[in-house]
RNA sequence: GCGAAAGUGGCGGAACUGGUAGACGCGCGAGACUUAGGAUCUCGUGGGCCGCGCCCGUGGGGGUUCGAGUCCCCCCUUUCGCACCA
């Protein structure tokens, strides 16, 4: 619908995504913080974690960096149990919702507090005083909180802020360098799984809070700061990861888990990480280690600390971006009032013009050189402010954008409460997997956030979802590179739009794609052109109704593309009507026009221009859109051609194939409804079944009703 | 490593809850019509003995069943997600 569109670069749309920025600010879902965030030094902006693919940026493939500066974050974390949740109810494909229930990531365990040390002191050294005090303590977030035992030393993240506090004089070289070394690895290296451990000694101890014993502190790079604490206890005997690592560094590991054979001094070659029974764990022995994590995590709680936990390995949403095209992020700055948001009626904050706007290296915004436009006044307080300026990340655009369809004429709301309870939310939603932890994600979150402030009344965006597949060409995938880019205007000129769509959704299951092959156009080509011989010219249409066997496969095809269509498969519809329409043609015969009207309505929705200009030759006043609309065989309303009635359209008699210990022999037209044992009378009488019962005593009947009758003799 | 999906002619792909494997199309072969055709039409087209017919055939091996592309177990291969998430 041409008077509906949207196009998200234009400020009458994105007024309304600055309005939603502001909405969900002001309900304290938006926060500005200072975090380790993902730099991509090819585009010169951060990005959300969902915007890294395999460490490189979704845009230019550049490996990412990471970087701690202050940005806007939406707070999707405060719905990350809904959206897990949701999943549950709402029909989408299972491996998209997989990839949600992944990226999600929930885990259940313990965050549990290990005091720090006194440091241990050589004998020639006095200990530091700030140590003393306070006994400042480390968290670690662990799923195996029943392991607590084992853990024989910690490890921190690099850049965790501990890490200054624990190093010992001795050690500050060493873990200078080390933290150096990892700052400079992209992303990419940093979290490459195959690489070998490393990670140096911080010199400092902290107390065990289920042994009491001191364990050392280690710093490495496979402990990430972003995930749970930045980090871990370390229990090698029951974690690959802490294994190795251990076994490099020569540290203790201990048994604490005894599997089925095992005791509590069977020794550990690899990590074990089945399932057990408590051993070498005190008080706790003997517990299987469901019983000993709900166990050991209540005793640590009642003395402070530990505490059960869930963790996500979902972040916040990054939405600050340091490029040029955006919509502006409607803040702005002021010393005595802080961050104020833009009053909703001085908004859209139209983007300038620029003659420069690329972004570059320094990490600042292309619109912080437009000194005449980021300086305004507080709309607060009326001092001087300066404007945000960051624009808000692109996908935001999307992530509302079927809510403003229906409303897209209206200037005065973001969507109109009534036409979005008439047309929302979207029943079929079709798109590329690409977009499962991206547009799919962010778009339910915001309905959530919406809907919790009373605008929308439905909390998921899309009923249903379906992916469509990749098209490859020739057996490889599409690249400017590989010069072998399907483009479609050339094909179009050649053979038309109608063949260009219906090849497309013939050539193989839509949600798996398929190749795409030059060859290939011919099949549909002629399949339309045959349709065309056999209408034109119209006068010559005989006027016979449609009947016998012909009319059987007009009422199945009628059925087969209309549950076919629902169903998104669309290639066994084509097949179907083809089929039909070789049927029609059979020997040369004559076609009548009741047997080729229906046909033309069916294929409206794969090639319209055909369907439409035959529909006009054939008499009609009415478009072919409107009946195509009312055709299908539930729905059908009147019409001039025979639908299909799953009552009435059924014929008393079917083949059914008969078998002979299980070979088929014949076919025979049996009534419907038969019994068994008539059905068996009436494959006996058949003669060639007779030949090869050859008298003998049929010890069996197997019976499928309407299908199939075997005798086993 | 974890998870998921899929392996069927020369090719893209059909086959509903187990019931004549290869629909439909491409390609190929033969023929017709044509001055000609890369247009159109007709017929043929999984493999083998190439004769009715019979035998063998859905990645490999086993199993369940009267009957398996379809269900179960093991293996192989490919593709796609996630990937040091504690």
């Amino acid at each position: 619908d041409w008077n509906h569109t949207v196009d998200t670069t234009d400020p009458r749309y994105y007024k309304w995504t600055q309005w939603l920025f502001v909405k969900l600010f002001k309900a304290g879902l938006v926060e500005r913080r200072k975090a380790p965030v993902n730099w991509c030094p090819g585009c010169h902006t951060v990005l959300a974690n969902e915007q890294v693919i395999a460490g490189a940026c979704e845009r230019c493939g550049t490996p990412v960096e990471q970087r701690f500066l202050a940005q806007w974050f939406f707070k999707i974390t405060n719905y990350a149990q809904r959206l897990l949740d949701n999943l549950s109810w709402i029909d989408w494909s299972e491996t998209t919702k997989r990839a949600q229930e992944n990226w999600i990531g929930r885990s259940e365990g313990a965050e549990i507090a290990f005091p720090i040390a006194r440091r241990r002191v050589a004998p020639d050294r006095h200990e530091p005083a700030q140590l003393h005090a306070e006994r400042p303590v480390i968290r670690v977030f662990t799923t195996r909180p029943d392991t607590i035992f084992g853990a024989t030393f910690l490890v921190l993240a690099p850049e965790h802020p501990l890490v200054d506090k624990v190093t010992t004089d001795e050690q500050r070289a060493a873990v200078d360098e080390y933290r150096r070394r990892v700052a400079s690895f992209d992303l990419v290296t940093r979290k490459k799984t195959d690489k070998e451990k490393t990670g140096v000694f911080t010199g400092g101890y902290a107390i065990n809070p289920a042994t009491g014993e001191e364990i050392p502190i280690w710093i490495a790079d496979y402990v990430l700061m972003e995930y749970g604490t930045g980090a871990i206890m370390a229990v090698p005997g029951h974690d690959e990861r802490d294994f190795e690592f251990a076994e490099k560094f020569s540290l203790p590991i201990r048994r604490v888990i005894a599997g089925e054979g095992d005791h509590e001094g069977t020794p550990l070659h690899q990590a074990y990480v089945g399932a057990g029974v408590l051993v070498n764990s005190g008080q706790f022995n003997g517990l299987s280690w469901e019983e000993g994590k709900r166990a050991i995590t209540e005793w640590l709680a009642e003395r402070g600390l530990a505490e059960a936990r869930v963790q996500y390995r979902l972040h916040d949403w990054c939405v600050s971006r340091q490029r040029y095209w955006g919509p502006p992020i409607p803040i702005i700055y002021c010393d005595e009032c802080g961050a104020v948001p833009v009053p909703e009626e001085d908004l859209p904050v139209v983007l300038p013009y620029v003659e420069d706007y690329k972004p570059d290296e320094s990490g600042v915004s292309p619109l912080a050189r437009v000194e005449e436009w980021y300086r305004v006044p507080c709309p607060q307080c009326g001092r001087e402010g300066r404007r945000e300026t960051d624009v808000s990340d692109t996908f935001l655009d999307s992530a509302w954008y079927f809510l403003r369809y229906p409303s897209a004429n209206r200037d005065d709301v973001a969507f109109d409460p009534e036409l979005t309870r008439k047309w929302l939310p979207v029943n079929m939603y079709i798109g590329g997997e690409e977009h499962a932890v991206l547009h799919l994600l962010y778009s339910r979150f915001i309905t959530m956030a919406l809907h919790d402030l009373g605008l929308i009344e439905f909390e998921e965006p899309f009923a249903t979802f379906r992916k469509h597949g990749l098209i490859i060409k020739e057996g490889a995938k599409m690249s400017k590179s590989r010069g072998n880019v399907v483009i479609p205007d050339e094909y179009i000129e050649r053979y038309g739009a109608d063949t260009f769509r219906t090849y497309l959704m013939f050539l193989g299951p839509y949600q798996e794609g398929g190749d795409f092959r030059d060859q290939g156009l011919q099949g549909p080509y002629g399949f339309l052109n045959r349709v065309w011989d056999t209408i034109v010219p119209v006068e010559q249409l005989g006027s016979e109704p449609v009947s016998g066997e012909l009319e059987r496969k007009l009422h199945a095809t009628i059925r087969k593309v209309t549950e076919d269509i629902a169903s998104l498969r669309y290639n066994t519809a084509i097949a179907a009507m083809m089929e039909y329409l070789n049927a029609v043609r059979e020997g040369g015969r004559r076609a009548n026009r009741a047997e080729v009207e229906p046909l033309v309505v069916l294929l409206a929705p794969f090639a319209p221009h055909l369907a439409e200009e035959l529909w006009e030759r054939l008499g009609h006043e009415e478009s072919i859109f409107e009946r195509a609309a009312t055709v299908g065989f539930d729905r059908v309303e009147g019409g001039n051609w025979p639908t299909f009635d799953p009552e009435k359209a059924t014929t008393d008699t079917v083949e059914f194939v008969v078998q002979v210990n299980g070979k088929v022999r014949a076919r025979i037209p049996v009534r419907r409804g038969i019994s068994e044992d008539e059905a068996r009378a009436a494959a006996l009488a058949d003669e060639n079944v007779q030949r090869f019962v050859n008298g003998a005593p049929v010890r069996k009947v197997i019976f499928v009703p309407d299908r199939l009758i075997n005798l086993v003799v």
